[in-house]
DNA sequence: GCCGTTTTCGGCCCGACTGTTTTCAGTCG
C-alpha cells in the first residue's frame, strides 16, 4: 500500500511556475503515484503535472532534449486545454492525437493510464532516479545537468543532502567553484521566498509601481517602456513582470533598475538584460534596446514562448532567422530592423495579432488567412449584471455604486445582492428585497433615463438544484443571476444535475461564475462544461464571465470552448464598491483571450435590447 | 516524442548571462 502522500495530487515544478495554482499542494513532496486500485478520473492540472514530471525525470537521466520538450510541449497543451482530457480519450486512444503534441507514444501511455489507473512507462523511469532529486530542479540555477551531477558525482539524492553537502563543500563537493557554492546556498535560501504565480491584477498594478519608479530614477535616459510576457498577453495568473525599454543609455537604466528601492535580490545583470527579485517575492525581468529593435523585440518579449517558436520557424521556410534583434537573411546574412510589431508580422504574411491571442492556439493560422476576429473592447460594454451594495455585502449604496458605473461610461447596472439561504454575506428576505425595490425605483425615477439600475439579485442554487427564492418573488426581478457557492465538492455528475437543473428553470437568465474557481485557493468544480454549454444553448441562459481578479470565471480557454458551441455571454465585475467595476477589465481581457467578439456579448447591448433576449422575455 | 503543400525520416527558435570549461556548457527567458 503506497503511503498516502503518493495518492496527493501531482504538481507541476516549482521554477516552471506553471500556472497550475498559486498555492499548489507543496512541491516536490508529493510524488505522483500511477499505481492506483482501480480507474478514476483524472483532471487536465493532474495529467499535465504527471507528463512534466516525466520530463522531469528524463532530463535529469540526460534523455535526448527534444523528447523532454515533447512532454513538455504536451503538458502545457493539456494544462491550457478547454476540455477534459479524458473526456477526448472516450475510451479510444486514436481520439488523443487530435491533441496538439499528442502522438502515437503519449497517446498509448494516457490509455494505458485512463484504463488501468496505472502508467507502466512513468513507474519505470521513476525507478531509475531517486525520489528527492526532481525537487532539486527547483533551486534557481540548478538544472537537470547540476542535479545529475550531484547524484551521480556526490551521491546527493535529497535537498537535505545537499544542504549538509554545502556546509563542507570544499571535501563533500570537490570541483565546484566558489561562487556556485555560493548560489547555491542562495539558491536553497530562497525558495518559497519567491512567489511562483499571482492575480493578473496584483502584478499589473505592481508592474504600474516598478515603472513609475523607474522612470523617477532614470526618465531621461528612457524613451519608451512597455510591459511584455503574459501580462501584455492578460493571462489570469502572471509568473514574473516582463518590462521592456528603449533607451539611449542601457547602463544608466539597468543600473537605476537594480537598485529600485523594491529590490531584494539581483539574479542577473548584464549589459541588455537584468532580472531582479522584489520584496514582494515577484520576479522581475527588463530588457533594454534601441529604437530600430522594437519591433522584434516587443514581438520576442511578449510571446508566448511557443508562439514564438511558431512564428521564427516560419521564418525559417522563407529563408529568414528572427531574434529579439532583427531578421536576418541565411543566404546573404543581412539584417532587417522592425521597429514596429506589424512590419515583424507582415514580413511572414502576417496580420498584427492583439497580445492576447498570441498562444499558439490558432492566431498564426488566422493572421496568415487574414480572418482575425475583431476582439470585444471595454467601450463596447454598456452596462454590469452582477455587483452588490450595502444591503448585502458590498460596501457602497445603491446610488454610490450607480455613480462609479456611470463614471466608466456604463448605462446601466443590476443590483444582485444576495439571497438569504446562504446565511452568508447577509443576504436579503423577500421583505427587505421589496425595500430595496422601492430605493431603485426612487432612483431610476430621479435619473430619468439617463441611468437605470436594475432590480436582480445573486440567487443560490441549493445543493439539489432548487433555488433559494420563490418563483413569485423571482418573477418580480428584471433579471435574475444563478450562482453556487456552497458544497462545491459535489462529484461531476451531482453538481452538473444540480446546476442544469437551475438552468432549466425559466426565471434564471444567467449563470454565474459557472466553475466556482478562486485562482489559488480553490479549485474548479467538477461541473462538467460541455453539458453546461449544450443547456445554455438549449434553454437560452446566459453565461457569465465574472471579472473579480480572483474568479475569472468562465476563464479565457472556457469562454471560447462556449462560444465556439454558441452561447451567449456576460462580462461582470461582481464589484462591491465603486472601483470594483474596473474589473470589468479584467472580464474584458479574459473574452479577448476567448476570441469573443461584441456580438456573443450580451452586455454590449442597450438595456432594451438585451431585456428581449432574456429567456424570461420570450 | 512529434510532425509533414518542400519531408513518414530528420529535423526540432534563438540569444543573454554566468562561471572558470581558456572556447563553452548550463540555465534561463
Ligand atoms: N523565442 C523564445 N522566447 C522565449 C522563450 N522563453 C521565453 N520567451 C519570451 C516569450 C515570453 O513571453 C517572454 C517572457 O518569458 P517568461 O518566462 O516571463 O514567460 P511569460 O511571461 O510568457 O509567462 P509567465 O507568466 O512569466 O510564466 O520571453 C524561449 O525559449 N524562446
Ligand atoms: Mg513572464
Ligand atoms: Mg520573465
Ligand atoms: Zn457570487
Amino acid at each position: 500500500m503506497p503511503r498516502k502522500s503518493e495518492y496527493a495530487k501531482p504538481t507541476r515544478s516549482q521554477k516552471k511556475k506553471s500556472d497550475a495554482k498559486k498555492s499548489a499542494a507543496p512541491s516536490g513532496k508529493a510524488e505522483p503515484s500511477t499505481v492506483a486500485s482501480s480507474t478514476r478520473p483524472w483532471s487536465n492540472q493532474e495529467i499535465a503535472a504527471l507528463l512534466d514530471r516525466i520530463g522531469d525525470i528524463l532530463s535529469i537521466l540526460g534523455e535526448n532534449r527534444f523528447k523532454i520538450i515533447a512532454y513538455q510541449r504536451a503538458a502545457d497543451v493539456i494544462e491550457h486545454s478547454s476540455r477534459g482530457v479524458q473526456d477526448i480519450w472516450a475510451g479510444d486512444p486514436a481520439n488523443l492525437r487530435a491533441i496538439d503534441g499528442v502522438g502515437e507514444a503519449i497517446a498509448e501511455k494516457l490509455d494505458e493510464l485512463f484504463r488501468t489507473g496505472k502508467m507502466s512507462y512513468y513507474e519505470k523511469i521513476r525507478a531509475q532516479v531517486p525520489e528527492g532529486l526532481v525537487e532539486l530542479l527547483a533551486i534557481p540555477g540548478v538544472g537537470p545537468k547540476t542535479v545529475a551531477k550531484f547524484w551521480k558525482e556526490f551521491n546527493i539524492t535529497t535537498l537535505d543532502e545537499l544542504k549538509h553537502a554545502l556546509e563542507d563543500p570544499e571535501k563533500n563537493l570537490p570541483g565546484i567553484g566558489e561562487k556556485t557554492i555560493e548560489n547555491l546556498k542562495q539558491g536553497i535560501g530562497t525558495i518559497g521566498l519567491h512567489t511562483t504565480r499571482v492575480w493578473l491584477a496584483v502584478a499589473f498594478y505592481f508592474a504600474q509601481e516598478l515603472m513609475q519608479e523607474l522612470h523617477q530614477a532614470a526618465g531621461a535616459s528612457i524613451q519608451k517602456i512597455s510591459t511584455g510576457g503574459s501580462l501584455r498577453r492578460m493571462r489570469p495568473t502572471i509568473g514574473d513582470i516582463d518590462l521592456l525599454a528603449v533607451s539611449n543609455k542601457p547602463q544608466t537604466v539597468i543600473d537605476a533598475f537594480v537598485k529600485l528601492p523594491q529590490v531584494r535580490e539581483v539574479l542577473a545583470k548584464g549589459d541588455t538584460k537584468a532580472s531582479i527579485v522584489a520584496h514582494n517575492g515577484m520576479q522581475a525581468d527588463l530588457r533594454v534596446l534601441e529604437p530600430k529593435n522594437w519591433g522584434t523585440a516587443l514581438q520576442y518579449f511578449t510571446g508566448s514562448k511557443e508562439h514564438n517558436i511558431r512564428v521564427r520557424d516560419i521564418a525559417l521556410k522563407k529563408g529568414l532567422s528572427l531574434s529579439e534583434w532583427s531578421y536576418t537573411r541565411i543566404k546573404s546574412g543581412k539584417e532587417i530592423f522592425c521597429e514596429t510589431e506589424e512590419q515583424v508580422y507582415a514580413m511572414l504574411g502576417m496580420d498584427w495579432m492583439p497580445p492576447e491571442l498570441r498562444e499558439a492556439s490558432g492566431e498564426i493560422e488566422a493572421a496568415l488567412k487574414h480572418t482575425l476576429p475583431k476582439l470585444i473592447r471595454f467601450e463596447d460594454l454598456k452596462g454590469d449584471l452582477q455587483c452588490h451594495s450595502k444591503w448585502s455585502d458590498g460596501s457602497a449604496t445603491i446610488r454610490e455604486m450607480a455613480e462609479g458605473a456611470r463614471a466608466r461610461g456604463l448605462k446601466y447596472i443590476a443590483i444582485t445582492d444576495h439571497s438569504q439561504g446562504l446565511g452568508v454575506a447577509r443576504g436579503l428576505d423577500p421583505k427587505r428585497t421589496r425595500e430595496q425595490w422601492k430605493e431603485i425605483d426612487a432612483l431610476n425615477s430621479a435619473y430619468d433615463g439617463a441611468f437605470r439600475v436594475l432590480k436582480s439579485v445573486e440567487v443560490e442554487i441549493h445543493a439539489d438544484g432548487s433555488l433559494d427564492l420563490p418563483d413569485d418573488l423571482l418573477a418580480g426581478y428584471d433579471i435574475v443571476l444563478a450562482t453556487t457557492h456552497s458544497a462545491l465538492n459535489q462529484s461531476r455528475e451531482k453538481i452538473t444535475a444540480r446546476v442544469l437543473k437551475a438552468m432549466h428553470h425559466p426565471l434564471v437568465d444567467i449563470f454565474g461564475h459557472p466553475t466556482g474557481q478562486l485562482i489559488g485557493t480553490r479549485e474548479p468544480s467538477a461541473l462538467d462544461l460541455e453539458q453546461v454549454y449544450r443547456a445554455a444553448i438549449e434553454t437560452g441562459t446566459i453565461l457569465e464571465i465574472d471579472g473579480t481578479s480572483e474568479r475569472m470565471d468562465l476563464t479565457d480557454v472556457n469562454a471560447r470552448r462556449a462560444v465556439e458551441l454558441g452561447c451567449k455571454l456576460v462580462i461582470d465585475s461582481d464589484a462591491h464598491n465603486p472601483d470594483g467595476f474596473d474589473d470589468l477589465h479584467w472580464g474584458i481581457a479574459m473574452a479577448r483571450r476567448g476570441w469573443i467578439t461584441k456580438k456573443d456579448v450580451l452586455n454590449t447591448l442597450e438595456w432594451d435590447e438585451l431585456r428581449k433576449r432574456l429567456k424570461r422575455n420570450l
